[in-house]
DNA sequence: GATGAATGAGGCTTCATTCAT
DNA sequence: GATGAATGAAGCCTCATTCAT
C-alpha cells in the first residue's frame, strides 16, 4: 500500500475495533495537518475538523497535544524505516546500502512529503526516534568501514552530518528532484570519504537501477 | 568587544540616544530568549519582562514578533560574518579559508551558542540572510575549484549541506568541544571532495595555529 | 409574558437545546449591558460576567461584539414591532394608528426601558433594521395622506422625523410619564399636518382608551 | 471668517500668546478627527499627530481625553450660536427666526459637518450646551405663541423635538440638500403647530430671500 | 465512546497617562 | 513648554483542556 494516501493508518485498521480506527483517522489527520501549518500552529480542532469529528474526541485518545505529535512520528518513523530495511535486505555492499537508503528515504519525501516533514521535523524532539535511526544507520557505516570503503569515523556526529545532508535536501526545494537526489547521495559517500570520482559512478548505478 | 556579554547591543550603544538603548536592549534580550525557549515559543512579554521593561515598550519598537527576529537575525549576521571576514582576509588557499570560518562560526557558537542558535534557527526563516552567507561562501567555494582543491558541484545545495553540518555540530552536544569543531571542519572538506587523509592533515595545521 | 423580565429569550429558550439556551442568556445579558453603558463602552467581559459565564463563551457563538448587536437589535425589533402590529390589526383610521403605534412604542420604553434604548441606538446601525420600521411606518403614513388626514410628504425625511420624535421622549426625562407619551402623540400628528387642536383632541381619545 | 478653515480657531489665535495658539491649534485637530472618527474611537496620538505635535503636549492642556471634549463643544456651540443670533438680530416674526436659525444651523451642517457633528454628538453628553441652546430656542417659542403663530406648549420636551428634527436633517443624507433644508423647517413648523400650507409658504419666502 | 459546550489561562495589542529630559 | 519614551491596565481573542450529556 502506498504512502501517497491521506487515510494510510485508517486503511491499516481497516477490520480492526473500532477504537483502533479512530485512533488511525486522528494519525492520519495530524500528519497532514502537521505538515501543513506546523506542529505548533496547529490546534486540537485542526486535527478533529480535518477526521470530521469533535473535538472533545481527541482526548478519548491524547492525554494531551505532544502526546500525538509522539504517536505520529513514532509511527510514520517506523512505517518508513521498515520500508526501507525490506528493500535492503539482499544488499551487502555499504556503499550501495547507504546509497540505497538515502535515495528511498528522498524518494518517500517526494511522494509523501507530509510524512517526511512530519519525520525530520520530530526526530530532534523524540530523542527515541533518533536512537532508532542511529541503530539503523550506524550498523551500515561500520560496515562500510570494515569494507575498507569509508575513511570516517563513526560517531554519533556522522551520523546526524548524514541525517542533516537528507534533511537539507528537502529543504532546499519545493519539489525535490532526482537531480537532488542525485547530488545527496554523492554528498554522503564524499562526507564518508568516498572519492568524488567513486561517489560519482557508485550513484549513477544504483538510481540507473 | 566580546560576544560572550548578554548585553552585547545594549553595551555598543551605551552612549547613543535613549531610543537606541532601548532598542538594542530588546535586542539582547530577544535573542538571549530565543535561544533559550525558541522563536515559537517565545511571547512578547517574554522578550520584555527579560529586559526589565513593561510589556507595551515593545511595541513602541516593533509592530509584531517578526519583525524582531528579523532584526536580531540581521544584526547577530552582521555582525558574526563581518568578524570572521576580518579573520581570513589574508588567506588565500580555499582549503584553509573554508576550514577557518567553520572553525570560526563554531567558536563563536561555542562561545555564544544564544548568538549561533538565533542566526541558524532565523536563516531559514528570513530569505536576506540566506543569500547573504551564500555569497561568503560560494566565492570560497569557486575558488577552492579552480584551485583544484574541491571535487563537487558549487551550487545552493552544496552551500546548504555545508551549513547543514555546522548546524549539527551545535545540535549534538550541549557543549561544542574542540573535537567537535575539528571533526565538522574535516566533514566539510570530505564532502567538498578532499580526500580525508588530506582532510585530517589540514585541519590538524589549521586548528594548532 | 412580558418584556420586563431581565430573561425574557432564556425564558423563551427554557426548554430548547442547551446552546439555544446559552444564546439567549447572552441575549438577554447584551440587552441590559448595552442599555445601561452603551454599546461602545461595553467589552465583552462585561456581557459574559453580566450572564454569569466565562469570557471566551461568547467567542462560541458570536465572532465579535457588532454580531451580538445585530442578533440583539433585530431580536428585539421583531418582538417589539410585532406585538403592537397585533394590537394595531383593527384599526382602520391612519391618524388612530400612527398615535397607537406611537403609544405603545412608548409605553414599551416605560416598561423596558433597555429594549428601547437598544432598540434605537442600534436602528442607525443597522440598516435591515431601519427598512423594517420603514415599511411598517410607510404605509400608515400613506394611508393618512390618502385619508385627507396628513399633510406632508412621505419620504425617508418624515419617517426619521417621527422615530426621532420617539426617541426624543426616553431622552428627556429618565422616566417616561404618561404626560410625555401624549405630548409625542400629539408632536407627532402635528408634525404630520394635523392640526393641534385636531391633534390634542384625538390623543386625547387614544389615550384615554 | 468662515467656519470652512481646518485652522479656524488657530487663525483667531494668530496674534495670542503661545500657549493659546498650541491649544487653537488642538481644537482644530480634535474638531477634525472627533468628527471623522467619533470621540470614543479618536486616540489623544490622533489628536496631537494631526496637529503636528508630539502626544506629551496634549496634558500640559488637558488633564484627560474628556475635557477637551468639552472645550471643543463648547467652543464650536459658542461660535456657531452667536452667528446665528446675530444674522437674526433684525427679525421680529418668532416664525421667520425660527425658520431663519433652522435653516442657518443646516447651512452650517453643510459647510462645516465637522462642526455640525460635534455640536450634535457632544449635546447630549454635556449639560451646559443644551441649556445654552435652549435659552436662545425658547425666546423664540414663547414669542410665536404670543404671536399667536404657534399652537403647541412650550417646554423642555418641545425644544428637544426641534433639535431632534434639525439632527434627523444631517443623519438621513451624507450631504445635506437645500431640498431637506426646506423640508426640514417646514416640518419644524407643523410641529410648532403651523398649518402645513402657511408653513410651505413662509418657509418658501426666507429661503428664497 | 462521541459529542460539543464551557472554561479560563495566556498571548496580543492599544492607548490614556506619567515622567524624565 | 515641548517632547517622546515608558508604563501598565484593559480589552480582544485563541485554544488546550474539562465535563455533562
Amino acid at each position: 500500500m502506498s504512502l501517497v494516501s491521506q487515510h494510510f493508518f485508517a486503511d491499516q485498521a481497516h477490520n480492526k475495533r473500532k477504537r483502533e480506527r479512530t485512533r488511525s483517522a486522528l494519525l492520519d489527520s495530524a500528519i497532514s495537518v502537521f505538515a501543513s501549518k506546523g506542529y505548533e500552529a496547529t490546534s486540537i480542532a485542526d486535527i478533529t475538523n480535518h477526521a470530521g469529528m469533535a473535538n472533545g474526541t481527541f482526548y478519548n485518545y491524547y492525554r494531551e497535544k505532544s502526546e500525538i505529535l509522539n504517536d505520529v512520528a513514532t509511527s510514520v518513523a517506523i512505517e518508513v524505516t521498515s520500508r526501507i530495511n525490506e528493500d535492503m535486505s539482499e544488499i551487502d555492499n555499504a556503499g550501495i546500502r547507504v546509497t540505497t537508503a538515502t535515495a528511498r528515504m528522498l524518494e518517500t519525501a517526494r511522494e509523501a512529503p507530509a510524512w517526511f516533514e512530519v519525520l525530520l521535523s520530530s526526530i530532534n524532539v523524540i530523542p527515541e526516534l533518533q536512537s532508532g535511526v542511529v541503530q539503523f544507520l550506524r550498523s551500515d557505516l561500520e560496515r562500510g568501514v570494515e569494507q575498507g570503503l569509508f575513511k570516517a569515523e563513526v560517531d554519533v556526529l556522522l551520523i546526524n552530518q548524514i541525517l542533516a545532508l537528507i534533511r537539507t535536501a528537502g529543504a532546499v526545494d519545493r519539489e525535490i528532484t532526482t537531480e537532488t537526489i542525485r547530488s545527496t547521495c554523492e554528498a554522503v559517500l564524499r562526507l564518508l570519504g568516498v572519492p568524488a570520482s567513486r561517489a560519482k559512478a557508485q550513484v549513477a548505478r544504483v538510481i540507473a537501477a
